[in-house]
RNA sequence: GCUGACGUAGCUCAGUCGGUAGAGCACAUCCUUGGUAAGGAUGAGGUCACCGGUUCAAUCCCGGUCGUCAGCUCCA
């Protein structure tokens, strides 16, 4: 028998015959290993189990704890989940159904319009048929076969995507698993029994390949796990993330509130989020005259004619709210969609010198778009949102320079508030695309100007062809909110166009005109977004310098009410937010309510604290942390909140080991 | 915008297989002056999202509108 080495990960290497299964390797190596064993990687390629391995190769064998491993796993979940569907809705069309990054989904055209309750009748089937054993095998054929076979099953979808395959260069396969068939490349786990535990999550509409001219086709996600406790933990992770959602959490901490009879989308900062955005923007603000910005203030509406001329008008005109128009005049206004063009005109209110540049115009523009009903989402998609928004006008030297400081001010804000875990994504043309504007070789200058200084700044980052604005490129700061979702935040754009269209034009040294160089940037993005995420970022327990209370004084009786009032008054000269808690409650039921209100530190002052002038200390999620003296809680909390700390747990809790 | 689900007190929710509604929390008043996560009593609070239709009668059934949620699409 002729053998084959294979190397493992390890880089041990072993002989096998030739034509072993990778289920054969598995189980040479354990027997743990042989049942856990998902899916083959030989050489980078991944295989099936049973398949057989003809010639020597670096092999993997992937489990459930592997990445591959469940992507592997959740595939072919998505194809049990298929199966169940066929069976219990036998007229059912299916289109495509890909693992995803918690679990998978599958979408399929059935004339019954599935509501939740039948998420269960299918979860149900699905864990019958997972323990008939069928075995996942594979088939490979040409593409008339293939297309033979779809057409005797009516799936007009696979059809679709069979006529755009070239079987002269793919490998047409099938996969077969007890009644059901699917076009498919494959790999799967050997059989369905693997699958143990199956959560359908939910149902909606999705647009076949995504374009809403297509027919909309019904989606189901689910998530399926070998093991209980994964389930169950998956299932508390989303229980958790519900507890942090921003829109549950800006209610119980009055933080924002949107109502209807405001309009849609449209949210009220309440004082406590007012606190947090003031916070927030000032914060900003110090960052920016420090480097050089210079605050402007422009209206929130603007002549129609501004925005023709920028060429957001009429391209966008379903995304604005409509014009205004008057009787007796041919003037029409809109609400302004974004603040460039307002600081464009700033730019151009005199005659600008290279010795000015850089230029670097700094405001907090409330723009208002006019987002499909569809995608408003609490704080992180609204139609009113302000931008931390800056339009500066440089030299083309002055460029690189420029975004680097940009970058390092987005960084800057990223790490004051604890956002580690975001990506950076650079967002160039594509040449197929009609929507960009201006001259390749500008934008190819934009497009290597931006990705030397991400490079500068070691950011790492990925590419995406085609995502740029229509009038550059862009860098932009990408985090997830607490149900996984992605959303934009900061980011930064090089823009040639816009400064073209507006003539703008500054006198060099040579004393020529030129044409300035535009960068639009926000490090928040909106800081109605911004704000939504750090909600959920936090859950709500924000660090001190940013919580809108930062300290309740709660007296034991109405007997140190004055004490209560020296502590109360003693705060407030350091600014520090505090509530004074007079109400005729317990001390048991007040420290409650400050807990639920997640207040960073709660002050409980009786004849102890009164007498020795100090307060006994309360930290939020830590508990009693017994007495320290008054003056020495001020220096650390005002310590505390000027170094921006975001974690405090360590601060006082010396204090508690002397107490214990 | 599309598909589906949902909309009852400030909040979280129950309920009515068609006969105009209820709890807990929050709020107000009173009693209680209490030492580290809910003291007690009383009270106020709702055109059951809105507009039509069916019906003797609609919060409940039907249609539309608005809004919310999930996903799709979109996102200057």
């Amino acid at each position: 028998m002729e053998k084959i080495k294979i190397t493992f990960p390890d880089k041990s290497v072993k002989e096998f015959d030739k034509g072993v299964t990778v289920f054969d390797v598995a189980s040479s190596i354990s027997s743990r290993l042989a049942s856990d064993a998902l899916v083959g990687k030989l050489n980078g390629k991944y295989i099936d189990m049973n398949s057989k391995i003809e010639e020597d190769g670096e092999l993997a064998i992937l489990t459930f704890r592997d990445e591959e491993g469940k992507m592997t796993y959740w595939h072919s979940s998505s194809h049990l989940m298929a199966h169940a569907i066929q069976t219990l809705y036998p007229e059912a069309k299916f289109g495509v159904g890909p693992p995803i990054e918690n679990g998978f989904y599958y979408d399929f055209d059935i004339d019954t319009k599935l509501t939740e309750d039948d998420l269960i009748k299918i979860e149900n089937k699905m864990l019958e048929i997972a323990k008939e054993k069928n075995i996942f095998s594979r088939s490979e054929l040409s593409k008339d076969e293939a297309i033979k076979l779809f057409e005797e099953k009516g799936d007009q979808y696979k059809l679709e995507i069979l006529s755009e395959l070239d079987d002269n260069e793919e490998t047409i396969s099938i996969y077969n698993e007890g009644e059901f068939t699917d076009l498919c490349t494959g790999p799967h786990v050997p059989d369905v029994s693997k699958i143990k535990y199956v959560k359908l999550l939910s149902v909606s509409g999705s647009y076949w390949r995504g374009d809403e001219k297509n027919k909309q086709l019904q989606r189901i996600y689910g998530i399926t796990f070998p093991k209980k406790k994964m389930l169950d933990e998956h299932l508390e992770a989303l229980e958790e993330a519900k507890r942090r959602d921003h829109r549950k959490l800006g209610k119980e901490l009055e933080l924002f509130h949107i109502t209807p009879e405001v309009g849609a989308g449209l949210p009220l900062w309440l004082p406590n989020g007012t606190i947090l955005r003031e916070t927030l923007e000032n914060f900003l603000k110090e960052e920016q005259v420090k480097r050089g910005y210079q605050p402007v203030i422009t209206p929130h509406i603007g002549n129609i004619n501004l925005y023709k001329t920028s060429g957001h008008y009429p391209y966008y005109k379903e995304s604005q709210f409509p014009t205004m128009t008057f009787e007796d005049s041919d003037e029409e206004y809109l609400l302004k969609p974004m603040n460039c063009p307002h600081h464009f005109k700033i730019f151009d209110s005199k005659t600008r010198s290279y010795r000015d540049l850089p230029i670097r115009y700094a405001e907090f523009g409330t723009v208002y778009r006019y987002e499909q009903s569809g995608e408003l989402n609490g704080l992180t998609r609204v139609r009113c949102f302000s931008v931390d928004d800056s339009h500066m006008f440089v030299a083309q030297d002055q460029l690189k320079d420029e975004i680097c400081d940009v970058i390092d001010l987005i960084q800057t804000v990223f790490s004051a508030v604890g956002f580690e875990d975001f990506t950076t994504e650079l967002s160039f043309r594509d040449d197929d695309n009609e929507k960009y504007g201006g001259e390749i070789e500008l934008w190819e200058q934009a497009q290597k100007d931006l990705k030397e200084a991400a490079d500068q700044m070691n950011l790492e980052y990925t590419i995406q062809e085609g995502e740029a604005a229509f009038y550059g490129p862009k860098i932009d700061f990408i985090v997830k909110d607490a149900l996984g979702r992605k959303w934009q935040l900061g980011t930064v754009q090089v823009d040639y166009v816009m400064p073209e269209r507006f003539d703008l034009l500054y006198v060099g040294s040579d004393g020529e005109r030129h044409r300035p160089v535009v960068i639009h940037r926000a490090p928040f993005g909106s800081l109605e977004r911004f704000i939504g995420v750090l909600i959920e970022h936090f859950a709500g327990n924000f660090p001190t310098w940013l919580a809108p209370v930062q300290a309740a004084v709660i007296p034991i009786s109405q007997n140190y009410f004055d004490y209560a009032e020296e502590v109360n008054a003693k705060l407030k000269e350091n600014n520090i937010r505090v509530e004074l808690d007079k109400r005729n409650e317990k001390v048991g039921f007040k420290i409650r309510d400050w807990e639920t209100k997640k207040v960073p530190y709660m002050l409980i002052v009786g004849e102890k604290e009164q007498n020795t002038k100090t307060v006994s200390l309360r930290q939020h999620k830590i508990g009693d942390l017994g007495s320290l003296d008054l003056n020495d809680f001020i220096y650390n909390i005002v310590d505390e909140i000027n170094s921006k700390a975001n974690n405090n747990e360590e601060r006082f809790s010396s204090l508690k080991k002397n107490t214990a």
